[in-house]
RNA sequence: GGGCGAGUAGCUCAACUGGAUAGAGCACCGGCCUUCUAAGCCGGGGGCUGCGGGUUCAAAUCCCGCCUCGCCUACCA
């Protein structure tokens, strides 16, 4: 609603400009007033073209007022301060916008419909986004860390859907890189195990993890054997540790080769504990369409196709002098290159022994992503959702395959130490004139999550002297320091399962049970997604274990007391919605010509007047959701939502406390009052979808 | 050395990307449960937005210079 009027204002004050001063503004600058004195929408244009028009803001705000007129879904236009222009809306017509913008199944959103449709789609046709998150190394189990980004790339993704955008989500799975090659060293020579013992670890893992929770299961066993493997290559004489980083790249090159039984015990156990991260974030409802690897990158030649592109195009060179002799390199993004002189600041893409770097295989990946590649991966199933298939990469292909890759636009959530090399990426493609895919591959870059150093003595880790004194710590895999996914999953949900036993006395365990998953849930994506993204999370059990105030459990707890309201008043929101959308129809039906006819009228007095703004204010408030999902996607900023869906809940709690609604004796202030709430209900529930986020029926 | 990010209430964070009186949550103090669930509500104290200049009708936000902190910056992957 809010975001329907501000841009029918926005083209009505345009209008006025350009008939009255023959000015041509593009965007009309539109706020909200930080108060409802004000009115609901304010324009500062008034400012900006004082200078231009040479006249005071005041009366150039006062003579757009006077040519605007009356403009549909407005009560009128006052000039205030120095010459601000704010618009007061006609509250029962935007009250109605409110009411039946998603009630009704036949009446399309308009407002979510321009959301999905940025410039960069084709006329008519949605967006093909891809979105790539969660990525983690199949060595080790999950941690806090991986949770923030696999939350912030679920969140986003729910939140292109709602804009009808076409939304792919991957999952890169670096399974032939370092990481994995030191937990099969670690297998293979530290625990000095056999191929077959290997196999069997991985089976009995499986087996108990089933019988006894996934603190058996095989990710939680390679996180102590890939701290161990790494604190290993680090003792010994100093020969001894050379021969050990021999093993390892020797290992990694077994790997990156394939077909040799070092990197059959690599795929073993990558694959075992990706099946593992799968079913991590499927807890917190987060589902994958692809899993692309690195496996089929080496295997099926992405970067030898991608190779020839980039010397054609002239994005690589070879370099003759410096450091940096006998290789290819690049020149980084915002470098400033001297002819004649070597740079020596450009980054290696093919070293001088003919191996390729990180970035060079990236930058082909990205190639596939937008279609640019003359290669594709094969697709095999692997991992069965409730409603649908995950796939993964492979040589060959199973027959009726989907197709990936191929999109418009692409973001890569990928926390912000990977900065320079998506840059590097970014900076080739736009070199080989992919202009357009330049433009809209977006790094989704966060910040981490750390520890506080009480947390991190809580857990049992000797912290160093001069940690103490700093704000958070950064968490390692590869020193095991860290808290896992389901260990916190599993604390969070202990906590909140003692509340939901202790309340809920009436219902069985299986119904507790899931309510009180649906809480910690709730908690910790709500925690995860509350933080702007380039936010430092310095992770503390006392906070992400907290449940009142601005957290999940605050939001669904409003939504349970809406939900028993409804209970009790003996009907539902559906219905109470369903007939103020008929009551309002068949009046406009009645009377075309009047604007203000009796039920939006009816409606427009109960919410006027000094006693009523708080309730209007709840009104306003639940009409911005397509607003806020548009800045969420210009911004790439999940945490608009949560914050938008907890102010809702706010504000709610306060309109809750102040009218009673089921005691309310006048029939038609009632049928309003249960209005109001179903439509907060309805905001909410949907906020809390896109968030990730459940509404329970009882907590 | 260069690049990116951050510095806002005791603590953790917001501030619609330059707008009107800088807001929330924790924590602390004081009230409210025979009325739709107290995981809630109301009230209170708390601020030189790191420092110094500049730009303009308007700066926490933009520019310049300092000061602190974090990350990135290998022919490793």
């Amino acid at each position: 609603m809010v975001l329907e009027l501000e841009t029918k204002l926005g083209e009505a004050i345009r209008a006025t400009l350009k008939e009255n001063y023959d000015l041509a503004v593009e965007n009309v600058p539109l706020e909200t007033p930080p108060d409802l004195r004000f009115g609901e929408l304010a324009t500062p244009v008034a400012f900006e073209l004082a200078r231009k028009l040479r006249k005071a803001p005041r009366v150039i705000a006062q003579e757009i007022v006077a040519a605007l007129g009356a403009v549909e879904g407005f009560a009128g236009f006052e000039v205030a301060g120095a010459g601000y222009i704010n618009a007061r809306l006609d509250r029962g017509f935007a009250a109605r916008l409110v009411v039946e913008s998603e009630s009704h199944p036949s009446h399309k959103n308009k407002d979510v419909a321009r959301v999905g449709h940025p410039d960069s789609g084709p006329m008519g046709h949605p967006v093909h986004s891809l979105v790539e998150h969660t990525s983690i190394n199949p060595n080790k189990a999950a941690h806090i860390g991986h949770l923030r980004n696999a939350i912030l790339g679920d969140t986003f993704v729910r939140l292109l859907r709602a804009a009808g955008q076409k939304v792919d989500v991957q999952n890169y799975i670096d399974n032939t890189g370092v990481q994995v090659a030191d937990v099969v060293v670690g297998f293979l020579h530290v625990e000095r195990k056999s191929a077959a013992q290997v196999r069997a670890l991985v089976a009995e893992c499986e087996m108990r993890a089933a019988s006894e929770g996934h603190a058996a299961a095989i990710d939680y066993y390679c996180w102590d054997l890939y701290a161990r493997t790494s604190q290993w290559y680090g003792e010994g004489s100093e020969d001894k540790q050379a021969a050990k980083k021999k093993l390892r790249y020797d290992t990694l090159h077994l790997i990156e080769h394939g077909g040799n039984e070092t990197a059959e015990i690599a795929e073993l156990i990558s694959t075992a504990v990706l099946r593992r991260h799968l079913e991590t974030m499927l807890r917190l409802g987060i589902e994958y369409d692809f899993l692309p690897r690195e496996s089929e990158v080496l295997h099926l030649k992405f970067w030898e196709s991608a190779f020839e592109q980039l010397k054609k195009t002239g994005v690589l060179y070879f370099e003759t002098e410096g450091k940096n002799k006998g290789c290819w390199v690049m020149t980084r993004p915002g470098a400033e290159t001297r002819d004649g002189e070597t740079d020596e600041d450009a980054k290696v893409i093919v070293r001088s022994n003919g191996t390729v770097t990180y970035v060079g295989k990236d930058i082909a990946y990205h190639l596939w992503k937008f279609g640019l590649l003359d290669r594709d991966f094969g697709y095999q199933p692997f991992f069965r959702y409730p409603d649908r298939e995950c796939w993964i990469s492979a040589v060959e292909s199973r027959k009726d395959h989907p197709h990936f890759g191929g999109a418009t636009a692409i973001y890569n959530v990928i926390d912000s130490r990977q900065s320079d090399p998506q840059a590097n990426v970014i900076q080739a493609l736009r070199g080989m004139g992919h202009t357009a895919e330049a433009d809209h591959y977006t790094h989704f870059s966060y910040e981490m999550v750390a520890l506080t150093p009480r947390c991190a003595v809580e857990l049992g880790y000797t912290v160093a002297e001069e940690d103490l004194g700093r704000p958070y710590i950064e968490v390692s895999g590869r020193k095991g320091f860290g808290v896992k996914a389901d260990d916190l999953i599993d604390k969070l949900i202990a906590a909140t399962r003692a509340e939901v036993d202790a309340r809920q006395t009436g219902r069985d365990g299986a119904e507790r049970r899931k309510i009180a998953e649906q809480i910690a849930i709730g908690a910790l994506r709500y925690f995860m997604l509350k933080y702007t993204r380039n936010s430092v999370i310095a992770f503390d059990f006392k906070d992400a274990l907290g449940f009142e105030g601005e957290t999940g459990p605050y939001i669904q707890y409003a939504v349970v007391r809406i939900r028993n309201i409804f209970r009790k008043g003996e009907t539902t929101a559906e219905a109470v919605l369903e007939q103020q959308v008929s009551e309002s129809a068949s009046q406009r039906f009645s009377e075309p010509e009047s604007q203000h006819d009796a039920a939006s009228g009816a409606v427009a007095a109960f919410l006027s007047g000094q006693a009523n703004e708080d309730i209007w204010a709840l009104w306003l408030r639940a009409g911005r959701f397509s607003l806020v999902l548009e800045q969420c996607i210009a911004a790439s900023e999940p945490a608009y939502l949560a914050k938008h869906a907890f102010q809702l809940a706010q504000e709610f709690n306060n309109f809750y406390h102040k009218h009673h609604i089921l005691t309310e004796e006048d029939p038609r202030r009632k049928t309003f009052l249960l209005a109001t709430a179903a439509v907060v209900l309805r905001e909410l529930v949907k906020a809390l979808a896109l968030l990730g986020i459940e509404s329970p029926e009882a907590m």
